[in-house]
DNA sequence: TTGATAATGATAACTTTATTCAATTAGAAC
DNA sequence: GTTCTAATTGAATAAAGTTATCATTATCAA
């Protein structure tokens, strides 16, 4: 299961960083990985409250962070929306088609791109690491 | 001149908008376009301010966001840095190869990519609208 | 020149993220 | 299991960046 390979890697990251883990490391992982994605720190801090109502914002916000540092979720910052994390693992990279009307995301996929992208870095004597591509139009539904 | 017809397109945008042309709006144009690219609005706040002191720091940052709804300026945010503008006349569409040590920023263009990038689109049912494409890596001087 | 109202500038408010600090707790050592 | 050290937590607060407020000033059409 996903989940529980995601805990490991957490939990490796933590004890390799001389840190501790913790139940409430735990319970926003948990939540992290079972809420929908891209989801701000508000929304999964409200869900991790539900259940668990003694969990403060500051650890769930710092929580994030630490998983944005080991590779589990990434930051999504669009124009003026709030800021998003994704979950970062059991998924292939992607793009982002995001719909300018309803704020969707759409997540793809292209190879060629990919190639083409890597090949453009080189020609400029750059070392590509990562990349992020969002093509921002309109929807089907919205069409 | 380039920063004439930028000019121009402001007038007439604010015409048509039934806004008013002011000395400030004048300045601000004028220092934004002949500063650096990818300039905070802190530094160009700064840059404004050493010719004339009396400019407030809300009205650059109003003004940047109207160059930006008419479309002679763009939002640029990277990670935790600061919100950058970038200039948007005179300029081909370019993305961006962005240092991950000294932060610097590459503009590129490949029309393969915009290409696959609109079929990417289509294939969704997709209508694009604009892109934005990011590769990050280590650039020739940090290697 | 005048009048309606948009723009300005200073500052307050707001939003999001980071920090502080006393109390708690994980986890290693015993 | 007990003890001890230091990391973590939660609440509050600060910091940083951005936006809103409002009295005053200035634009521009009539």
């Amino acid at each position: 299961m996903i989940i529980n390979d995601a805990k490991d890697i957490f939990r490796n990251y933590i004890r390799e960083k001389g840190l501790r883990n913790t139940r409430q490391r735990e319970e926003i992982l948990d939540a992290f990985f079972s809420a929908e994605k891209h989801i701000t720190v508000e929304k999964l801090f409200a869900a991790i409250r539900i259940k668990n109502p003694d969990i403060g914002y500051a650890t769930v916000h710092r929580n994030l962070s630490l998983l944005c540092e080991c590779g589990l979720a990434e930051e999504i910052k669009i124009g003026k929306q709030k800021t998003r994390y994704e979950p970062k693992f059991g998924q292939k990279h992607h793009d982002h088609l995001i719909c300018l009307k309803c704020g969707r995301f759409i997540e793809v996929n292209d190879i060629k791109i990919e190639k083409l992208q890597d090949k453009l870095a080189e020609a400029n004597n750059f070392i590509p690491v990562k990349h992020k591509l969002e093509i921002y139009g309109i929807c089907q539904k919205c069409k």
